[in-house]
DNA sequence: CTCGTCGTTGGAACCGGTTCCAAACTTGGC
DNA sequence: GCCAAGTTTGGAACCGGTTCCAACGACGAG
């Protein structure tokens, strides 16, 4: 028998590359050729690595691998996770939208602002993941210079900011989408409940709103300002808010909520409060996340999973070299007339 | 002025320590103890090493970091996503244990079999993450070996294995319950959806079945197979095997559905077919999503929060190096009755 | 038989940090 | 003013891979 190294595992660990390199009698420079396909490695060779691999269980250090390579093979996703139901829509197609690349995904919980700082303290080097996919939420502006002069390439998804590509909707439009379809419904007192002007989100809720105004006035109605209120998406803010709009002395017929999680708000405050929907009020959304099929609710469809998939695509050009210049695409609104509105009542 | 070393990036790409050094005219080593909070640096040291970070906007390299100090200081969760709704929820609950800690938490989605596959080999020698939550999933068996002998803790959520502890719930006795509550409601045709039996999933169904069938069982009533049907939880699998089920001639007067979203496509065949819950028909689910508050689903509550909560906490004990022992734990369930159970039908 | 070429191969430098250890520098007591 | 003890400090080895480059061997041609 020819000499051999005595331990497997000398190291106690798991097989480092050399444990290979010694185990089948070669170098390391040639386990790696062999791992990583090169060709010009006698077939025999080749054979014996292999045969090392399997008899020490040997997977090569991907944090070494990347360290070395200076490329992961990773695109992480920001987002936040539960202010917004209609980011995990959005995942969905980023999956998608990835699934026939080499990169995998990771998903980087951002809901508050503390766990965001520490996302871009991780991210923002480039050394955990090689693209960013920033959902719903804007980079503060200290990160947005980091990430270029590093070179990290970056795609928002339902945020604008002039130096990153994005993938959006035309909010004003979608508001005004929203607010015309209760008009048209004979509606004329139709209340708004919006987001609060975010402090590191993007705002969405302030176009949507302009739309909303827009289209009263187009149809000649005038805004009454307390038929306009802010609360945060959570479903009993919305609820609560609802309770006062509906407790009203002239309460308005319809309401037009600038999400759908507000809007199933405005549904239980309804149905508390003995209001029938659509009959005495009419209730509309926007966003169309999955239960608002279920719930039947009428609500703008911005096309999620396809904001996702877009948001994928345009990454994986700028990771393959393309330059993708900071343009901003926009999605198609589509109006989705379900179960909760109808004419005005008498 | 004195000599500074001139180009304040060298490499073209971010700083790196030895740059930072270089600028404070120090050595590595005392910029690592300057970052590290080390004591024993002299004060005029640190102030000039502190000088030089900030004029280079130097950050560490985590990739580096985590390869040297084979710590990562992240935490993955290995979980089906879009398959099982609940998944989120869980997230939410880990998200929460762990925010008291040092860890991040990435999510790495395994809807595929592929995908499994892929985190697995990410994962399972230690250097992307120092500890692993399993939710909804059963590692394979090669896996299991790779993970405890590379040492990585990893604690199962939603799945059971004897080599790992685990957080689950009674799911016999759930399946008991829920159908109980519908005997008790004085129903005999009961009808249940389930699951098929995963392939690299935990078979949770099958334990639910068992409950079903000892609950009818203790009411003297017999299980008649053609009530008995297993499909996917995707919504519109359940609607049409529920729009079979209530299409048979004896058609069951209650459906348990093993899930709350096949609940829902029940409840869904049964508007179409225009069969009242839950006058015609009571409907029953497990999990207690979301959802199931805003549809009025009478559903078998799990702590879905609790149970990602609880599962962060045993794995920040076992990475602090507490031995954990392959324990199972069990979470309690509780019957939630809403609006779509009922008497059954004279 | 010798030389040049090509196919294989291994050593060593590198990626960017941490840390051991020994050397250099302070400081205090005499 | 000198020496021992304690404080700061930097060089170099290490984490585990990839890859440049030089060296080695086999082979065919002259």
């Amino acid at each position: 028998m020819e000499q051999l190294p005595t331990a497997a595992l000398p190291t106690g660990g798991p097989a480092r590359i050399a444990d290979v390199a010694a185990r089948a009698g070669v170098g390391v420079a040639t386990v790696s050729r062999v791992l990583n396909g090169r060709v010009g490695v006698r077939p025999s060779t080749r054979d014996r690595v292999v045969e090392a691999i399997e008899e020490l269980n040997y997977r090569p250090s991907s944090l070494a691998r990347s360290l070395s390579l200076q490329r992961t093979l990773v695109v992480a996703a920001l987002l936040p996770w539960f202010t917004n139901p209609s980011a995990v829509q959005r995942v969905r197609g980023i999956v998608d939208g990835l699934s026939a690349s080499d990169y995998d995904l990771m998903v980087f919980d951002i809901e508050s602002e503390d766990r965001q700082r520490r996302a871009f303290e991780l991210f923002d080097r480039g050394d955990r993941a090689d693209g960013l996919l920033v959902v719903s939420t804007l980079p503060p502006e200290r990160e947005v210079e980091r990430l270029q002069a590093a070179g990290i390439p970056c795609v928002l998804i339902d945020a604008v900011h002039p130096r990153f590509p994005s993938i959006a909707v035309d909010d004003v439009a979608g508001g005004e989408m929203a607010t015309r379809h209760l008009v048209n419904l004979g509606h004329r007192r139709v209340a708004l409940i919006g987001d609060p002007p975010p402090e590191f989100r993007f705002d969405w809720s302030r176009d949507r709103t302009r739309g909303y105004e827009r289209a009263l006035a187009a149809a000649g109605i005038e805004v009454r300002e307390d038929y306009v209120r802010e609360g945060t998406r959570l479903p009993h803010v919305a609820r609560a808010i609802a309770t006062e709009l509906l407790s009203l002395p002239k309460r308005p017929t319809a309401v037009f909520a600038a999400s759908d999680t507000q809007a199933i708000g405005v549904l239980e405050a309804a149905r508390t409060l003995g209001i029938a929907v659509p009959g005495e009020l009419s209730v509309i959304g926007f966003d169309d996340i999955e239960v608002a099929t279920y719930l039947g609710l009428t609500t703008v469809r911005q096309p999620l999973v396809e904001s996702g998939r877009r948001g994928a695509r345009l990454l994986l050009d700028a990771l393959a070299g393309h330059t993708v210049s900071p343009l901003r695409e926009l999605l198609p609104l589509e109006l989705v007339v379900r179960r909760t509105t109808g004419p005005a009542p008498a």
